[in-house]
DNA sequence: CCGGAGGGTTTCATTGAGTGAAAAGCATTG
DNA sequence: CAATGCTTTTCACTCAATGAAACCCTCCGG
């Protein structure tokens, strides 16, 4: 019960794509990056104590009790009896009305069977990601039903830099209608991972990539070149379908 | 596409029970409570512009573009190209991993079969609620195969007063091992839904209640008894499996 | 081609809201 | 019961958040 580890550092606090601010700009709202920072850091990590969410968000703890009880005040989050924070109700509305409506209620329906059909073709699980910054974060998945499989990643976000989700979201939209190539990679995030990713696209540009997720010693050859099919496949169909709904 | 609606207005913004407070009391965090105003807002209607939502949440616009930008550049929002708000990779990564731990996701996995169960031998959409503030918020259902069902309300909260499930979840814990009632009442939030309610029970007290919802006309007689003894067993049954995890 | 309306964005002087060091509580533990 | 570790309260200082006003768009209708 204390999960940690899935957890990847948030990208550089100003969130600029690529130039180089003062790093302490013109006027941000400090008390309301720290309320935030604690909210993530609570959740994430699945539970949390007073001391520890302060420290991993670098906060003095006075000052993150007074926000860890506002955001416990709005049901964001609670506290147990033993004194450690969680998510709370108030949040746990937002995030489910968040999955209804919003863009991305929109792609994860539209990959759904995509990843369903990827999970039964290839044998491996299935996931589907987005852009956030710098990282690519995990938002849907389709296990495998095989005994050795790939699991737990909806909800971890990975560095673009140097993984075959990056290369795919960081693809340029080739015009519509050219196929999508697919990037393979073996162990940029875990050793004996190998990922085989194609992008989906929109007219706007890159909105998703679908990721086939497996042990390396077992995504390779026959297997390696039926994945890589699946997976160009399934991305221009969802594609297409996620085009007109 | 403009959901709306679906929102049920926050309680008291101090969010202490019931005693008055100046109003503006004792050094309360003002813009984080802003941005987290703004990314309810946002987020609950799905999408809104910046007028939009600073007028939602009381807020003057150039107050409430910084706050939104700061919301962006976080990665919890995102801004379309006709200029509208909605939600962002970020938050969707939160979102996913408050399902994984935290107190509701073993909530919802241990509820889940019993939902199930309720909408087989009930013929009607069952819903699981939990507390919040003065409301309620229904955070899981399986929906009835009928062609008339309820439907949507996952997401949705209602208040405690007056409704059924407000009364289960306010009712005191019955000492464990004594069967919980079933409560039932018909159009407290909307006329012609009739709502069957039960508890669920945990050492510390109530912690979310099972509803089964359906139209009015035909949770009658013979039916009505059915709901009422389905519901009362599977909360106790949820309350037990609930237990030991 | 112009004018005006309805957004969005920037500026900047003002001040009160947020801050955190320190000290005081409150459990647990040896 | 002294020691340890976590939580909570206090309070004087000041920097950070604020919002009215001015500005800048783009979109319309005349």
């Amino acid at each position: 019960m204390k999960p940690s580890g899935l957890r990847s550092d948030r990208m550089a606090p100003d969130g600029a794509p690529s130039d180089g601010e003062p790093s302490s700009a013109l006027h941000k709202s400090r008390s309301a990056e720290r309320v935030l920072a604690l909210l993530d850091t609570v959740i994430t990590s699945g539970a949390a104590t007073l001391t520890d969410a302060a420290a991993e968000a670098g906060i003095p703890t006075s000052t993150a009790l007074r926000h860890l009880r506002l955001l416990t005040n709005r049901g964001y989050l609670v506290r147990d009896d033993r004194g450690r924070y969680s998510v709370g109700p108030a949040f746990v509305r937002i995030a489910l009305a968040s999955f209804q409506w919003g863009p991305y209620a929109r792609l994860m329906a539209a990959a759904q069977p995509g990843l369903q059909r990827l999970a039964e073709v290839t044998g491996e699980s299935a996931y589907l990601a987005v852009r956030d910054g710098q990282e690519a974060v995990y938002i849907a998945t389709v296990e495998s039903r095989r005994a050795i499989r790939h699991v737990g990643w909806v909800g971890k976000s990975v560095p673009l830099e140097g993984t075959a989700v990056g290369e795919a979201l960081l693809s340029e939209a080739s015009a519509l209608g050219v196929r999508p190539k697919a990037v393979i990679n073996t162990g940029a995030i875990e050793p004996d991972v190998t990922a085989v990713v194609a992008p989906i696209h929109e007219s706007s540009g890159v909105i998703g990539a679908l990721s086939v997720l497996g042990p390396a010693e077992r995504i390779v050859g026959r297997r390696l070149e039926v994945a890589r099919a699946a997976v160009v496949d399934v991305a221009v169909s969802t594609s297409t379908s996620f085009g007109r709904v």
